[in-house]
DNA sequence: GTCGATCATGCATGAAACGTGCATAATCTA
DNA sequence: TAGATTATGCACGTTTCATGCATGATCGAC
């Protein structure tokens, strides 16, 4: 873990709202010249703290009416049977997140799909139909309270 | 719902993906002209598809070293307790991502923490100290085999 | 099919932003 | 304290952005 100080926090925490500010928003925000902002964000992203920048789509505006998150139980436990879960998973680009969880469920995964009907059909045709799928539970999102992923930081108090 | 033809998509695709690259860049990728890029991109903007950059953090490089999803359940079903849950939802940068679902749960929650003392303070000090709170299941995050959030795009034939 | 209106597009260009050399200040270590 | 190292802001050449303009493409009415 690389020492990140008040000022580098206070970068991140601007770009992971905002990831096309200019170097010169960022110093005004951080209160360091726009050279030192460029560079201490391209250190940030060299080290990976940054992983990338990325645009943000509304998905209701490309018409995907139905989020949901969907519980998945592999048939077995080995490793030929997580690898070939993780290339259906990877393959699919509805398939917005896909986490292994400790508990009874194997996988949560987060998918977006148009509308209910295009739900059932991918449960159907791409997991169920899947010989290392046992089982699935899904539950539709109904409203979302927040969303964005945005990681807490550390109280900064550096100036 | 705004119509967007191939070139949007491909655009989207491109920006979900790094939503840094220039004018330029995305003119080698979408077969356009920089300029026609730049204004394609501000009306994608001012259109609302695009809501908004965010950096992608590595939260581990944070020290974050442990995610869970939790549901929880509220003790009471009325609008003064969604609205208070809600409220203490968005006061806790733990949490990443909140969505109400179908289901026997109410809510389920996405939090990044340190370790798992912290996730336990968590849970015990701000949900189920919540009155509001009546039952909660967590779930940590053992791996994440697809993460970003990507929405998935039609595919498209522009060009 | 023709014509005029409207929209989309690339080119050109002035303004804005970027990134880096350099000199200086600040910090660290012995 | 002194020297080495690191962080910083300034200056500036290069890159990028955004927009006016002319032109091409598309649309709708006749």
């Amino acid at each position: 873990m690389i020492a990140l100080d008040g000022y580098d926090l206070r970068l991140l925490a601007a770009l992971q709202t905002d990831g096309r500010l200019t170097n010169q928003e960022l110093a005004e925000r951080v209160h360091l010249s726009a050279s030192q902002c460029s560079r201490r964000r391209q250190a940030l992203e060299e080290a990976g703290v940054i992983r990338r920048y990325r645009a943000e789509i509304d998905g209701e505006r490309l018409g995907l009416g139905v989020t949901a998150f969907v519980n998945v139980q592999l048939s077995r436990h080995s490793e030929h049977n997580a690898r070939r879960f993780r290339d259906v998973i990877a393959d699919c680009d509805e398939v917005l997140e896909a986490h292994a969880l400790t508990g009874d469920m194997d996988y949560l995964i987060k998918i977006a799909v148009r509308d209910l009907k295009s739900f059932a059909d991918f449960v159907n045709t791409v997991l169920l139909a899947h010989e290392t799928v046992a089982h699935v539970t899904s539950r539709i999102v109904i409203e979302t309270l927040k969303s964005g992923g945005a990681l807490p930081l550390r109280a900064g108090s550096g100036g």
